[in-house]
DNA sequence: GGTGGTTTCGTGT
DNA sequence: ACACGAAACCACC
């Protein structure tokens, strides 16, 4: 059998993190903070304001220390989301067994492609499960990385539209440009 | 072509 | 037990 090997992968947080080491970065599509555990990455978000970024993460991991060191875990992440580099990169984040299927759903998706909700809903073998997919979407702790912004309403394209994003749509756009550009 | 009600499922409360 | 969504579908206008 052919084992499957990806870029990233995803493992769940099953006990409570002690040391987080944090960073601000800024990439093409804006500003963001991006954290890190000793096992992967466990936060990465857009962000506007670097106190209010760094009291949501804490807000997170309520029993964790915060370490404001840019480590190289998180270096490989921005190589990453830049498209510089292509080591692989775990991802250390909390979800439920719902929620982490869905995630590694959208990491099957390619650089460029977009797909709608039914198309997930179909791969998982859920047609009916639309909304509780857009919501599990929505709740991803990993910006970009996780790769949301590929994931539109099924007649979006005919509305020239890209639909909502956590992040705004506006960004949502602009990523789905530069990725076609690509 | 557009609008509003209905279906449907996982989550947080 | 109940209400809420990053959806889709259908009937109706």
């Amino acid at each position: 059998m052919e084992r499957e090997h990806s870029i990233i992968d995803i493992v769940r947080i099953d006990k409570n993190i002690f040391n987080i080491n944090y960073s601000y970065a800024t990439c093409q599509f804006g500003d963001i903070i991006i954290a890190s555990s000793d096992i992967g990455i466990c936060h990465l978000h857009f962000i506007d304001d670097k106190a209010k970024a760094l009291s949501d993460l804490k807000q997170k991991f309520l029993k964790a220390e915060f370490h404001h060191i840019t480590d190289a875990m998180q270096e490989n992440a921005i190589a990453l989301l830049q498209h510089q580099q292509q080591n692989h990169i775990t991802l250390h984040i909390k979800g439920t067994d719902f929620q982490l299927k869905i995630w590694r759903e959208l990491l099957k998706i390619p650089i460029g492609k977009l797909v709608n909700y039914s198309d997930i809903a179909n791969n998982i073998n859920q047609p009916q499960a639309l909304r509780a997919i857009g919501s599990a979407i929505g709740k991803n702790p990993i910006a970009y990385l996780i790769p949301c912004h590929r994931i539109i309403p099924k007649n979006a394209p005919k509305n020239n539209a890209v639909g909502n994003y956590m992040w705004g749509s506006e960004r949502k756009q602009a990523i789905i440009n530069w990725e076609k550009s690509l």
